[in-house]
DNA sequence: GATGAATGAGAGTTCATTCAT
DNA sequence: CATGAATGAACTCTCATTCAT
């Protein structure tokens, strides 16, 4: 759980072996998914030998989280990145955006590295993401509200869980900018209604 | 997918087993969890031999699926009861509280289960939930709206899929009375705002 | 090896099912050959229950057998029957022809019946078959010879067994009417072989 | 049929240990025969893993095939052996003794080889002795005759096959010098058969 | 640092056969 | 006679991981 890379590659080379073992592990999931994917098999595709896949995790699972990792900060990148290119759009949408879009691979791929990141960190970097989130959206709440916790919970989970479900159920064939619309009114309803329960008009 | 169930046990001596089986089951997922949860294991706890079992259960994930749709069995269950006894409560309330108190057995249980009916039956299963779900609510909605399909997945699958969450973290030490209330808010506003949307006031 | 049948089906009920389980037997070997021939997709192939079919034959190979023996009695027939149909023809070409065109079914279940004989009466049947042949060869060697057992041994068993990797190899493709031709020659040549060096020439 | 070899041994040792498992799987053979062959004995006389044993072979019938290859190899080097030692000795002669005597192992052992090599390779690698045993005899014949096929075929095969049987069936106890000198005249008797249909005296 | 041969516990699964009903 | 639920030894095969080279 605690410390899962081995080595810290500060060479060149060392950094291009981890670039290799988690593209190698991204495509084998994109090809044949979770199950198929063997530690061999990603050393394999690596084109590194087995050992040496070791020397710099200590064991599958640190690979996944490793990858599942990077996706989170793609995530937050685009964040950033959209909420300085477009400061008209509501931090919500943003935040939305950034989920739907940042992420690369497939359903199924996305799924996977999320499960990954739950079970490995599930304190540690959940919640990195969740108060990344609630710093986001604390601007437009700019109140303390009882039952904090509980609120706080629903405003980061609600939109990655509901993706989620998306991309375990693509016959569903949900549209996305249709979903995006609905996740904002979902959030910005329950918002408004913290608002009006913990904040009441100050007029 | 494919054809989950071998034979179907005429005998009542053959339903037992079943029985035995799933509460088996049950029971090794309470103790300790999916990864120790084998199929050997599993005859041995039900007192019948691995040949018995795979005659009525094409593999371990069959297993799985028939104990989840016995908990989502349930919490259908559940919610008519709640509905009939309590039927002040709002329709939404009523179904939380079911789903937060039908399924027995630990988070990690109720998560494991949830994720097998989740893979095995996305489509069958779950959609009985969803639309089980829907048809609760509709009195409350009465009326047509656009982005159906998205509004109706979100109103199907965001409590399941928090608690899930929820579950998942248990270091969060959510209260469980405040979380229903929440959620309850959640989805009150969620409605509320597709109303005031989609059946503007008829004044 | 000695006694294979349990119970001498003297009702007609009995040989029906006799009947029956050999039939499905036949179809599943030439549906999906012998790997995936169970008793118990026998027995449910013949509509009767596994008990009811160890009721009748001692174990798995008893049926098989049992299968082997009736095409070898199918070939006897054939060979009394071209005999009696073209007198005219050679001894030989009608023992071959009726090898070639006895036994029904396609070569990998012609194979697998072929060995089952082999196995199980190597000395028993084989040796019916066997002294069947001889017998209606003997009538054109009309003489005893040295190294008997041998050549008695090539005369019985060489179209048979090339029958039998013929059948291993259909890739060959080889043309039936032409190997029929080409088997009398084989096995014409041999035997005014042998006559020629132990039965000098009588005039 | 696919792809039968799964890692290529490129250390020594690797080498010497898939030696040891052909080494095993021969002994094993002749110990008890293809009934009691399974891949975890083979393993642990072969004195390697398990896992090992399947990073070279992928199945069972792969070792099988391997071995059989093996022996079918030493065939092929004792007719060059043979050939080259007594080139008086007709072709035939030759060829028939080295498949006599080349293999080694019980007339069982040979038994199973020669049905592994049927099954695995029936075109590949049975056909390279076809052919090398019409290479051999072509010099006999020295003309190209129809019926080509069906005759080649004939040519190279009566011999393995009948040996096969007679490998098959110990208990008729044939006396292999005699059955030697009947398999000369079984086909030599067919060849010149041949050669007065098709190669009529030049005279 | 890198390699890749070796490990081996243990997973899932099959199937001929028995025997209580 | 027929049934079919139950058996369980035995099997094949996988894969994360180690460690001598």
């Amino acid at each position: 759980m605690t410390e899962k890379s081995r080595r810290k590659p500060r060479q060149a080379r060392a950094q291009a072996t981890v670039e290799a073992i988690l593209e190698a592990t991204f495509q084998l999931l994109e090809e044949s998914g979770l199950t198929k994917l063997t530690t061999n098999r990603i050393a394999e595709r690596a084109g590194v030998s087995i050992g040496t896949l070791y020397q710099y995790f200590s064991d599958r699972e640190a690979i996944l989280f490793a990858l599942s990792q990077r996706q989170s900060d793609n995530v937050r990148k685009k964040i950033t990145e959209l909420v300085l290119e477009n400061p008209e759009t509501s931090a919500v949408r943003a935040i939305i955006r950034a989920l739907m879009n940042g992420p690369t691979g497939s359903h199924q791929t996305r799924l996977i590295l999320s499960d990954a990141l739950f079970r490995s960190g599930g304190s540690d970097v959940m919640s990195r993401q969740h108060f990344a989130f609630l710093d986001s959206v604390s601007g437009q709440l700019s109140f303390d509200f009882p039952h904090g916790r509980e609120a706080a919970f629903i405003l980061t989970h609600t939109v990655v869980q509901l993706l989620r479900a998306a991309a375990a159920e693509p016959e569903l064939d949900l549209n996305p900018e249709v979903l995006e619309d609905e996740l904002v009114h979902l959030l910005e309803s329950y918002i408004e209604n913290l608002t009006s329960r913990f904040a009441p008009a100050k007029s």
